[in-house]
RNA sequence: GGGCGAUUAGCUCAGUCGGUUAGAGCGCUUCUCUGAUAAGGAAGAGGUCCCAGGUUCGAAUCCUGGAUCGCCCA
């Protein structure tokens, strides 16, 4: 069979052209598919990205890791449906449609139209379809990307209806208050992702106040005073009560300058109160004492019976700190998180003074219309003329703002619809259970604490694009929910064909249970539950009834950066566990890590660190960098990425290979071959490799599986093709088949790793089937272990020759008569088993063995902690010192005969076999000598005339090929070789003539003085070469 | 402020059950090889295994505290 040429100085990222092209031709994403579509299903789902902005290299990242696993289980039998999807909805993608239309507030939105809008950003989440979609095949990732699912569509929308109501109908929707971060300015919540993004460093007041004690109650006694702390004195004006741990020890104070007696937590005394000289305690109790205690508000605006019974009373609450503060909390349930769960726990009024545009509203006298925080100091004047105050102090923290305009967020109870998910947790946790995580510590660290401090999932928002709540309410107040497009028509006589705002806004029905016309909440909900909803979604079930909700879960594999912990990991589970109960909706999950610049720098356009995927890909093609995030480490801590390390990769590891697949497309082979140690040698390292990388990817482990590939073509190229060299030459059937299948092989395992330069290799070398990745993944045939050890013995005792010749200054290309290795047992079988690759390799005519090294040095002993640690303890010691003072040579042949060797410790005597001891050797002077361990290898320096012509005669070949590279020829030209010059250059070669001849493919060697083409010098003797063609 | 993870050679990373000489690749220096040639081989320099305690006969590894970096959350 005749193979194409290989280029050696191929360029990668237009052979990936090439293997993309033959790819569309032949078909053979689809045809994978088509091959195993009757087999056991492996399932993968995309995760989808929003394609409003360009893909980064962090998405090559994630992509290269969601089609690696793919592949590989489609070449081990699978079916593996592999579908796109994308995620459409979303404030993203509003807030990028706002900043092209130069917009920014709500008002601005509906000034513009709802309908003119969400048109809009309908458009832009597919403004970088293309790019999208020419990366994903640009970096060989294999998804159908003609049958992506996307969250906009109608269809998609009515499942996730669908799966609202099903929640809904398990009591578990409801609309309630939650205090969320909001942005007085835009009129709109955050989400914690926005928030995030806006903390500054402010100084903001912190101011101690005091509170009057209204009657006699537990330790106290009216016109006590209680202390607080805050640092936002503008919600002081909503004070609703107080809080106290009810653990903590408080005191009844009394100092110097105040009259009337404090209450504080005893830890914080002398931090508020200063010099506890002066400060005299009355009392001490724990918390639970103040319970109930009724206190005088700072301010009277508004009416204390407002907030209900326990209104401006002592309570108890778990989130009280002794850090800062007084250890008593101001609680205002309006504009605190922790005020507002105490508040409902208490059952204390919502009562918010404060308007949506962060002014005070009418209630607060005098305040009313100033933006809350600009009322700050004089709160604060007020509180001290009334005598309130303590002391005034500013404070410098971080404080999140709007990330958009700067203003500072508020903290505000605000109406919106939930998901009980608090009320699964235990379901949500054992569904988590059954979740395998790389890396494991997510399962219980990252998201497991997630899912133990699980909060009700805010589920609505209220923007304009994304899938609408479908949520109708009559003016009674009667909810009802749809669950399907038909069920909406049926009630109000509208087919909606874009179920999205404004359009369905205008859909209203009688409601059943009054009558009444109900009309549509107005919220959106998080794009979140579209991407928790994808596994049914994006298929339209239930309404397509192609396949029951059930069966489409779980999935044996997703994949996704580690953020989304809290996003798309979160959202699937809790929408699975919402409709399915307490199992798993996924079986597998990679996580990836950020990828930082090789500065250890986030990549951002303001740094202008950001490297582009093509930068990249066009430099050094997709394999390298898939390979790279392979094969560079473990993927979840993150890359400190550059593009030199790409390159690094390729260098060391695919021009390694591709130089190996030159070699073997470069020689056609012969009838005729022998099997040897070394083709049964790199068949068995084949097999243990096969072995390693099949079960590493089974164990989702790119990295350790990919390195080991690589280790294989190091020993193929460095050793197996380095050895066989004489062989190729010959045509040497055996080797060259030996070479080809290791390379085919090689291209199987590295298919799911670097699906072009495997497929180009298999498409060259075998091409049995239209692709390496309609192949099945290679079996791994019985190893020989002994063979395997006993080559790595061998090339340790080469390295340890060479190491020797070095140090001697003798080139290898001066044939020495013998070396010496201290070998026994084991390792002298094996070297003897392999002596001819040792005796070329170290181009020594002969090998001596001697067991015992006491002509070439001494022996040393030292314990084998690993073995006697454990059957000695605290005796360790003792017996290091016992082993110190052996005779070493004793022992060592004591040891070789397979004798025992006592030690006398603590009184008993003790055996120590061979496996307690570790005997090394130490040179003696006036040897060459290299060891390593018990094995060591001398070399016989003298050389007579015989070695030294012999020597000469390599000088001789060396030379000649510089010749024949000077005159151009090919590697194969035959030659007639003319010599002329020194008489001891001129024996030489006539010595060796058969030896050169063939070395340097002369079909004749003249000596004479005709040619003279180059003079070469050796050893400083005079050589005339000639090389002509024959 | 809390949670999680990381910290090993100049750089990028391995390091198994705790075992006494902590490794690889790159880079650097020197040498070598020449039918893969921008490759291959050998040698060398290069380490406070982040710090401090603790457990242990023995700690890069286990425990506690701290530092720095990153992510997530407040």
């Amino acid at each position: 069979m005749a193979k194409r040429p290989v280029d050696a100085q191929v360029s990668f990222p237009r052979l990936e052209e090439q293997v993309l092209v033959r790819w569309r031709e032949r078909d053979v994403f689809r045809e994978s598919l088509r091959r195993r579509e009757a087999a056991q299903p492996w399932s993968f789902w995309e995760g989808p990205p929003t394609a409003n902005g360009r893909p980064g290299v962090h998405h090559v990242l994630s992509r290269a890791f969601k089609d690696i696993f793919p592949r590989f289980r489609t070449m081990r039998g699978y079916y593996v449906e592999r579908r796109g999807g994308w995620d459409t909805h979303g404030l993203p993608v509003e807030i990028a449609v706002e900043k092209k239309l130069g917009i920014k507030t709500k008002a601005e939105i509906e000034e513009y139209g709802i309908e003119a809008f969400n048109a809009q950003c309908r458009e832009s989440v597919f403004e970088f379809l293309e790019d999208w979609n020419a990366l994903t095949e640009r970096i060989g990732f294999w998804l159908d990307l003609e049958n992506a699912y996307r969250t906009l569509d109608a269809s998609y929308v009515e499942s996730v209806w669908w799966s609202l109501k099903q929640i809904a109908d398990k009591g578990l929707l409801y609309e309630g208050h939650r205090v969320v971060p909001y942005c007085p300015r835009c009129g709109t919540a955050l989400s914690s992702h926005e928030v995030a993004l806006g903390y500054e460093d402010v100084e903001d007041p912190s101011v101690y106040v005091r509170f009057r004690v209204a009657q006699d109650g537990g330790p106290l006694q009216a016109g006590d005073e209680l202390l607080i702390w805050t640092t936002t004195p503008w919600t002081l004006v909503s004070n609703a009560a107080v809080a106290v741990d009810p653990e903590l020890v408080y005191v009844r104070a009394k100092t110097g300058t105040l009259e009337a007696p404090v209450v504080l937590a005893e830890a914080l005394t002398e931090k508020v109160l200063g010099d506890p000289e002066h400060v005299q305690i009355l009392d001490r109790f724990p918390g639970a004492a103040l319970d109930g205690v009724r206190y005088e508000p700072p301010f009277s605006y508004l009416a204390a019976d407002e907030y209900g019974e326990r209104g401006h009373t002592v309570l108890l609450g778990d989130f009280v700190s002794a850090d800062d503060g007084t250890g008593i909390v101001h609680t205002a349930i309006a504009f605190g998180e922790d005020d507002f769960r105490l508040g409902q726990q208490y059952g204390l009024n919502v009562v918010n003074p404060v308007r949506v545009d962060g002014t005070y509203d009418e209630r607060v006298g005098s305040y009313e219309g100033r933006f809350v925080k600009d009322a700050d100091q004089d709160l604060i004047e007020d509180l001290r003329r009334r005598g309130r105050l303590l002391r005034a102090e500013s404070y410098e923290h971080s404080y999140p703002h709007c990330w958009r305009c700067s203003t500072p967020l508020l903290y505000y109870a605000k109406p919106s619809w939930y998901i009980a998910t608090s009320r699964i947790r235990d379901e949500l946790l054992a569904a988590n259970e059954q979740v395998s995580w790389h890396p494991e510590h997510i399962k219980h660290g990252r998201f497991g604490d997630w899912l133990e401090n699980n909060v009700d999932w805010a589920l609505s928002r209220e923007r304009y694009w994304g899938t609408p709540l479908p949520v109708w309410r009559c003016e009674q107040g009667h909810v009802t929910v749809i669950g399907s497009l038909d069920e909406l028509e049926q009630r109000s006589g509208v087919r909606l064909r874009d179920p999205h705002r404004p359009f369905v806004d205008d859909v209203t029905f009688a409601c059943d249970a009054c009558g009444q016309s109900a009309t549509r909440v107005p919220e959106v909900i998080d794009v979140w539950f579209d991407s928790g909803a994808m596994p049914f979604a994006q298929r339209h079930e239930p309404f397509a009834g192609e396949h029951a909700v059930e069966q489409l879960y779980p999935a044996d594999f997703i994949c996704e950066a580690l953020d989304q912990t809290r996003g798309w990991f979160y959202s699937l589970l809790a929408v699975s566990t919402l409709l399915r109960g307490p199992q798993a909706p996924y079986r597998h999950v990679v996580c990836l890590g950020l990828i930082l610049d090789d500065k250890a720098q986030k990549m951002s356009k303001s740094r202008g660190n950001v490297i582009a995927p093509a930068d990249v890909i066009d430099r050094f093609g997709a394999d390298a960098l898939r390979w790279y995030f392979f094969t560079s480490k473990q993927p979840w801590d993150g890359y400190l990425f550059s593009p030199d390390a790409v390159g690094e990769g390729v260098r060391l590891f695919l021009r390694q290979l591709w130089n190996t697949y030159r070699v073997c497309a470069m020689y056609e082979p012969g009838e005729s071959g022998e099997q040897t140690d070394l083709d049964r040698w790199i068949r068995s390292r084949l097999s243990a490799t096969t072995t390693i990388v099949t079960e590493r990817l089974d164990a989702y482990d790119a990295t350790v599986a990919g390195r080991a590939i690589a280790e294989f073509v190091d020993d193929l190229s460095n050793w197996y093709v380095r050895r066989s060299r004489p062989r190729f030459w010959d045509g040497d059937a055996v080797a060259l088949e030996t070479l080809r299948h290791s390379l085919v092989t090689v291209a199987q395992l590295l298919a799911p790793f670097t699906p072009f330069i495997a497929d180009e290799i298999y498409d060259n070398l075998d091409g049995g089937q239209p692709s390496v990745h309609l192949t099945d993944w290679p079996e791994a045939p019985a190893r020989d272990e002994a063979l395997e050890q006993a080559m790595a013995i061998a090339r340790e005792t080469v390295r340890l020759g060479l190491a020797a010749r070095a140090a001697a200054k003798i080139k290898v290309r001066q044939p020495l008569h013998e070396a010496v290795v201290v070998a026994a047992g084991r390792e002298r079988d094996a070297i003897e088993r392999l002596g001819e690759v040792v005796r070329e390799e170290l181009n020594v005519k002969g090998l001596r063995f001697v067991s015992q090294a006491d002509e070439l040095g001494s022996y040393t002993l030292k314990p084998n902690y690993r073995t006697l640690g454990p059957r000695f303890g605290k005796a360790m010691p003792q017996v290091a010192a016992a082993v110190a003072g052996l005779d070493a040579d004793h022992v060592a042949e004591a040891l070789r005969d397979g004798r025992p060797v006592g030690i006398f410790i603590d009184g008993h005597d003790h055996t120590l076999d061979s496996d307690d001891l570790q005997v090394a050797m130490a040179p003696l002077a006036g040897y060459q000598l290299e060891r390593e361990g018990s094995h060591a290898v001398a070399l016989e320096l003298a050389v007579d005339d015989d070695l030294r012509r012999e020597g000469l005669a390599r000088e001789i070949v060396h030379a000649v090929q510089l010749a024949r590279r000077d005159a151009g020829l090919d590697i194969s030209d035959r030659i007639v070789l003319t010599l002329d010059g020194d008489d001891l250059l001129l024996d030489a070669a006539r010595l060796h003539e058969s030896y050169l001849s063939g070395e340097v493919l002369a079909v004749a060697v003249r000596y004479s003085a005709n040619g003279s083409d180059r003079v070469a010098s050796i050893e400083g003797r005079e050589l005339r070469i000639s090389v002509a063609p024959a």
